[in-house]
DNA sequence: AGAAAATTCGAGTGGGTACTCGAATTTCAT
DNA sequence: ATGAAATTCGAGTACCCACTCGAATTTTCT
């Protein structure tokens, strides 16, 4: 109560369920995103899910936009794909692990394509989330490709930065043939295959 | 003026200047939906950049379906790309010329990244268009990769099919990274690297 | 020239959108 | 318990959407 206090609002912190609500939201918006896109869902879509009205919704996500930018940081928590360095496997085993991890999530990756190639389009809030992702992971990429080169296991006349744009780009982009046709599309074989063409093998002790 | 023509109006055709403004008309629908994509984009965009009234605009493709539609159908007049087998190059002279003209039409690039993965949404009209492109693709660059093999062109251990697949899957996911940064990715030299890949250089005649 | 068809459009329909406002209700630190 | 903050919501705002209807205008064939 001292004249210092004066003006500043006694704040309290958010109410004990609030986390777990804005975790399903979280969830909620994850879906519909995924189902019909960012501009393709609605605040109501979501609203509806939660079981809470759209109002209520944009207490916790002020606007549509922060909800998206929520749900791109959720999906970076659920697939730790922001961090491939801190992988203790070599690069091969962690993106086999992470495809075959991901095949058991289709609305993650459906999320995922769907919106990356929505923000390319006009001043779409995605697009510098995605932009600086697809660095991020070129970066990191070459950077564990060169260290194969370096123990001469990569075959020679490969570039390592080239080669990392390339997986990402055939990564994503079997991704979007796997959610068209999941039968005749295997993301997990085809990245196999570029990893043969490109890593040679370990050599043997002996 | 039979008896067997009553009943029947006496039809007529378009008028002169119909087809040109049909196509005035898919040429700002096609600006319109690689900037906003399918959903984003809206009907009245595209009549106020013909100068017409949404109405009119009705009138020659009865609705925003129908307009996708026959966008997708002039993008493919455009690119050509629908029939890859006429060809008569071999399948990396032409995949790299296309990929060299497509630099220049950053547009239908647009156009295409954005509304192949839109369509992978719920009930996206779409879908089946690219669902069958894609087969479309796979298969014909199977067939171009199978005739290397036989040629013994391709590396060995190769399968055409997983080639195929992985061709067009590294083609889209190029381009998506392209339009996200233009100067940092090289759609052609990324297929050429693939391409010195998988398949070997032609023996010289000597 | 005259008439029918093709083209154009203004006005409207029903519905959805993100988002705001003000007030009621619930929680919780004191 | 009590009062302030956190949470909830009903109602409303302003706007955009695809699409329809009926009528006016323009083109073209006879």
């Amino acid at each position: 109560m001292t004249t210092k206090d004066v003006g500043r609002a006694a704040r309290r912190g958010p109410y004990a369920k609030s986390e777990e609500r804005r975790r399903t939201i979280l969830d909620a918006a994850h879906e519909v995103f995924a189902a019909h896109g960012y501009r393709g869902g609605s605040l109501q879509d979501v609203a509806d899910k939660v079981g809470l009205s759209q109002t209520s919704l944009l207490h916790y996500f002020p606007s549509k936009r922060d909800l998206l930018m929520a749900v791109l940081e959720r999906r970076d928590e659920i697939t730790g794909d922001a961090f491939p360095d801190d992988m203790e496997d070599g690069l091969v085993d962690s993106v086999i692990r992470t495809a075959l991890f991901n095949e058991n999530i289709p609305g993650v990756v459906e999320l995922y394509s769907v919106l990356c190639a929505e923000s390319v389009t006009d001043s779409h809030p995605g697009r510098v989330y995605f932009t600086e992702r697809f660095e991020r992971l070129r970066k990191s990429y070459a950077r564990r490709f060169a260290e194969l080169a370096a123990q001469g296991r990569l075959r020679p006349g490969v570039d390592p930065e080239l080669a990392a744009m390339s997986l990402v780009a055939l990564w994503d982009g079997l991704q979007t043939q796997w959610l068209l046709a999941p039968d005749e599309v295997d993301v997990v074989k085809g990245l196999r295959g570029y990893f043969d063409l490109v890593v040679l093998p370990e050599p043997s002790p002996n």
